[in-house]
DNA sequence: CGTTTCCATCGAAAATATCGATAACGATCA
DNA sequence: TGATCGTTATCGATATTTTCGATGGAAACG
């Protein structure tokens, strides 16, 4: 009798529904019904009496919702018991970008269950990242790019990353229904990092269509970036949650170009063995759950 | 994260040793050396400080122990307290050798956990008990014989059944240090019935060895034999369990025979889909549970 | 009366547990 | 010090279980 049926079974409870359980738990529907159907075996009674739309705990369902809501507490607290103890440190390689805006609230909410862990982010660049990881010099990393596939690389996806050309207020394209590469004839762009792997994405398209551009400056600050965008010296391809301040403030406008035919993935790498590790698991939950919040609040 | 894992746990820390947890758990001893492992890397603590012979139980292990402890309490009480509302009956089919000596005790101890349970005895002649058992007729069959097989009959042996010899106290050969089928020659014997299957194999491996024998009477009553038996009318071959008492008290001996080569067994069968079925289940954990004990007193 | 929204069922694929054999390791004794 | 015993850990093979995705069927909705 495996604990997730028993937390499957009070997320059915609470929802009042399978299929909303097993969204919030991160399964298939089908996999919710056949924890409760292991359940009800297990004990021999039926715990939901199914209506058409609706459903209702059958009584031994009642009586055994309060035995269960106490084990998982039990659990839980215990799980929480010991990861205040566990003490050490984890590095986490991430690019430039997310350092700032992504994972701050993160790692203070993982102080909260690891309070004795250190985590220490480092900015890297991406390349370098994934040899770390394979070298195991880093616990995990948090990278912007097409999903990484690699023998010894376990790959999170955490979200499509919308990456948004940024211009100046003013711009000529500001207004335009939608900017395609020819548009960008003779384009004045202040590009990320050499690095940067999104940069070369767009930099092969515009090669791709013969579309000329003068790469007015280089910086790994996106503080950088946008400041010399503002001030009117080009445009700029950045991630948006990195602009999303300055445009929602009128500092910068998006372009909306037709993007690449390439998606990129905020995502988590690690190397394969790092899995048990509690703290590392406990990380990628949460960030996994902050990437699910920032979806919610982009729609 | 199963459950079984806290029992194994629970169990390591009350013998102190992987291998008698594993023998009372009744798995082998790298099964909880896994489940040891799991509760360690789930937590990412070590549990048990692991000494050449001794072991201790870690400060980590001792405060989840306090835990596990809760855990599995509460989850026994939600078994216990849904069994007793469980009602409904089930037909047991067994042999009229085992439904005297081996059960009572145990349909005692049934009715403590689900007391809305009507359990029925009957006493069934093996052929019959298999063809209800896969009409699905009964619920579970009782047995002793040869182990079974069979497509849609699951088969648990409980233990290995001895078979004796008697004979009344004065039998010329009762003294013998060890009889074999040859001293056997024109043996006068008292049978049971004839869809038995112990006396087939005894009957065979007589003829193999061209043993003449007369058969004096054939009884379904194992108490009919006994007395026949008791009163120097022949020899019968008889289940131990069956004979203790009038063995210990002296009204009749075992020949110490050679055992023919054939292991009997007092098996539980069902129908492979009766399974699921709790009050099935917990039947069958206390009449392996009588076996096992049965087996210990008889060292 | 079709459409939508659920839950149950099923087969295939993936993940996991179990076993049995064996290695490794420490304790004990010669 | 070395041999042996009793114990746990490791490993590969096999069996079982879990998960998913597709599909079916039933009730509600418009």
């Amino acid at each position: 009798m495996d604990l997730i049926y028993l937390r499957s079974f009070l997320e059915v409870a609470r929802c009042q529904s399978f299929t909303k359980a097993a969204e919030n738990l991160g399964y298939v529907q089908s996999s919710v019904t056949t924890h409760i159907q292991k359940l009800e075996n297990e004990y021999g009674v039926v715990l939901f009496e199914r209506f058409g739309r609706t459903m209702r705990l059958t009584s031994e369902g009642e009586q055994l919702h309060r035995y269960f809501e106490q084990i998982i507490a039990l659990y839980d607290d215990s799980k929480h018991l010991i990861s205040r103890q566990i003490s050490g440190h984890l590095d986490i390689g991430t690019i430039e970008s997310l350092v700032a805006y992504f994972l701050p609230p993160v790692f203070n909410r993982f102080r909260q269950a690891f309070p004795q862990m250190n985590l220490q982010a480092l900015p890297l660049a991406e390349p370098h990242i994934l040899q770390l990881i394979r070298a195991g010099e880093l616990d995990i990393g948090i990278i912007m790019d097409r999903l990484v596939c690699d023998e010894d690389i376990e790959t999170i996806p955490l979200r499509q990353e919308p990456l948004v050309l940024v211009a100046p207020p003013g711009h000529p394209l500001a207004g335009a229904k939608s900017v395609h590469a020819k548009d960008l004839h003779d384009l004045s762009y202040i590009a990320t990092e050499q690095t940067c792997t999104y940069r070369a994405a767009f930099e092969n398209l515009l090669t791709a269509q013969g579309v000329a551009y003068q790469i007015q400056h280089e910086f790994g600050s996106l503080e950088a970036i946008k400041r010399l965008v503002g001030y009117g010296l080009g445009v700029g391809l950045l991630p948006r949650i990195a602009v999303d301040r300055e445009l929602a403030e009128g500092h910068l406008v998006a372009l909306p170009f037709a993007h690449p035919d390439i998606t990129f993935y905020t995502q988590i790498v690690l190397h394969r063995k790092k899995w048990k590790n509690p703290a590392i698991r406990h990380l990628i939950e949460l960030l996994a759950e902050a990437a699910e919040t920032d979806k919610r609040l982009a729609q």
